[in-house]
DNA sequence: CATGAATGAGAATTCATTCAT
DNA sequence: AATGAATGAATTCTCATTCAT
């Protein structure tokens, strides 16, 4: 059982917070500590440098969010009910989160190699999850004859541009039956044949 | 005819060459005039001030991306054609240009508000741009019942991750024949019916 | 109980020697802070930028002259024991002070309008204190048919002048009794009648 | 006779304009280029740096006003007609140039050493030649018991915060009368015997 | 002579991190 | 353990001056 530790937390809600809503260089350390109502030099108690609380709330976020995406999965018996509860749960955490772990996806890109690598790590997780569930699917032979690879490119990068621009762009933003557009023609394609 | 301007061309390209691999922070002015081989006091001849500057890098690119691209469009005749050539296009401007344009989108988003109404405003001509292509091929009858600003997300959310993924990780980049394969699982679906 | 700052205190203090001693421009910031013996960044905490140090320098000077000069013409009680007051108390405050008041009027109006106002702020109470001598005076009827507006003028000008002259010009500077000459030949006329 | 030089002048009026308004630091080289209708590189072709340019236009213009107010009171035959006529050349001078006499002697005393002695030697200059007056009416035996200097300097100081604040305050400005006032209080006295 | 593009020394300011209390 | 005052390395930007045309 993980040891309780309320201001630990505090300094990472508010460092999820602020750095998912204004990025590593514009949130400043003060700002951290001022929003979690803690010392300047209580944040240096916790965690070693301000990188290492970026990461720290990088990898506390993504790592909810995988554990929570992975276990729904999990719930699903087929690899199309399995695809699709993975839309749906992307959109329900979205929804719920604020996009923070797509804000800090792009974030990390701006900000270093150090940072790259773990950024890579948690999104190649993220993609195998979803390979997984393609290389299944073509093991159990219900999909055409596609490459799994560029197939989880895709379902991957169609969900986030999605959720990207209802992020951004709160008016122009995707409906609710608009996931089921996307997902209908992602598996059944675009083209009257 | 535009008056050639030799310094400032060469800022603006070490500029566009250290903003795409480095990002915004990590850029140092004085790093793109060493690398453009100019004082420091030059850059500031030519543009107001660092943030200017990487406005105008941006603005350089993308312009040059768009009108590639649109032209491209253009010479295709049916949306199919049109929706692939965009495709290819893409793949090749980011084999070409080093994925500038993707990295620095991606950039972008890290620094400001100011700088991400331009974005915006240049991604929308982006997507306005295939967009045209769907609502064209639905006029046409050729497509399927999809919403066409949905299948315009996922063309290009699918196309930028793919592209994404190349310039991040070179190793495991997409061969050229995946162009094919990601082009008619988009248009074709996936699943066997 | 005002708190007590030493840093604070340490910082203006050098800066009031320094700016009055090199005007506004030749005094660095770090030189503030060599002399403070303080880190350059400490300036800073307690000063939004140089040119607020530099107002708060005046600003404390300044009321430190007006409430001693005026504290000093209150304890008199006829017109012309206030002004003689004023004049003595004028050079004291020179000889202790090396000149700094003057010498701080002096630089501000070369600094720009926001500190131009600030400055004529000051100049006019210390004006308007020696105007109201001179009113009282006229009340009085022990003054000739002089305008107090003009008389004010001469006489603050004339003793500022000397002052200037005396900072300046250390070896040239005006005699103890050159003060009551002073005096007398401002209340009694030059000019054998 | 001097020669002619048309882009000289033009720089030096626009120098004198442009620092007796602003100050020498924030009147800028390119600002006088500019406002001279001269290439920047001219200035330097007939004037060492900033200062040179800055002690030139000072020089030119002392000596003006030097020769101008020199000439008036040698016209004049009695020690008290040549103290009114200073008086009344200072106002003059005052209104058709706009104060830059002081404008410039005010800006002069917080730049440096250099600047300084000749500054000093100006205003001594000056100094001397009311001096001059004094010790003559003295000699002639029609004034008081008087310090010629003390005298000096409160005639000088007098003026000079008169004109500067007209100068700057032009609301409250003294009057053509307050002359007749302050030139009939200062050898008269004040006060009533 | 005249010019203005090019330059870099120099200055103000920021902010992550340290450390004495 | 918690704090925030103190710090200075690092960065952006300015502007007097030079010099090739």
């Amino acid at each position: 059982m993980k040891k309780l530790n309320l201001k630990r937390d505090a300094i990472m809600n508010s460092a999820i917070e602020l750095f998912s809503r204004d990025g590593f260089h514009k949130t400043k350390v003060i700002d951290i500590s001022n929003h979690a109502k803690v010392g300047k030099g209580t944040i240096y108690q916790y965690f070693r440098n301000k990188e290492q609380l970026y990461m720290e709330s990088i990898k506390y976020v993504f790592e909810l969010y995988q554990t929570y995406i992975k276990k729904a999965i999990d719930d699903e018996k087929t690899p199309l009910d399995k695809l699709k509860k993975y839309l749906y749960v992307s959109d329900e955490l979205t929804s719920k989160y604020g996009s923070v772990v797509f804000a800090l996806m792009k974030d990390m890109r701006s900000n270093g190699m150090s940072m790259f690598d773990t950024l890579t790590e948690y999104e190649n997780k993220d993609i195998e999850l979803v390979l997984k569930i393609f290389e299944d699917g073509l093991k159990e032979n219900i999909f055409k004859d596609i490459c799994p690879r560029v197939a989880t490119n895709t379902f991957i990068g169609a969900i986030r541009f999605h959720m990207g621009n209802k992020y951004i762009k709160p008016k122009g933003h995707i409906e609710d039956n608009d996931l089921e557009y996307l997902f209908n023609m992602l598996l059944y394609g675009m083209i009257k044949e």
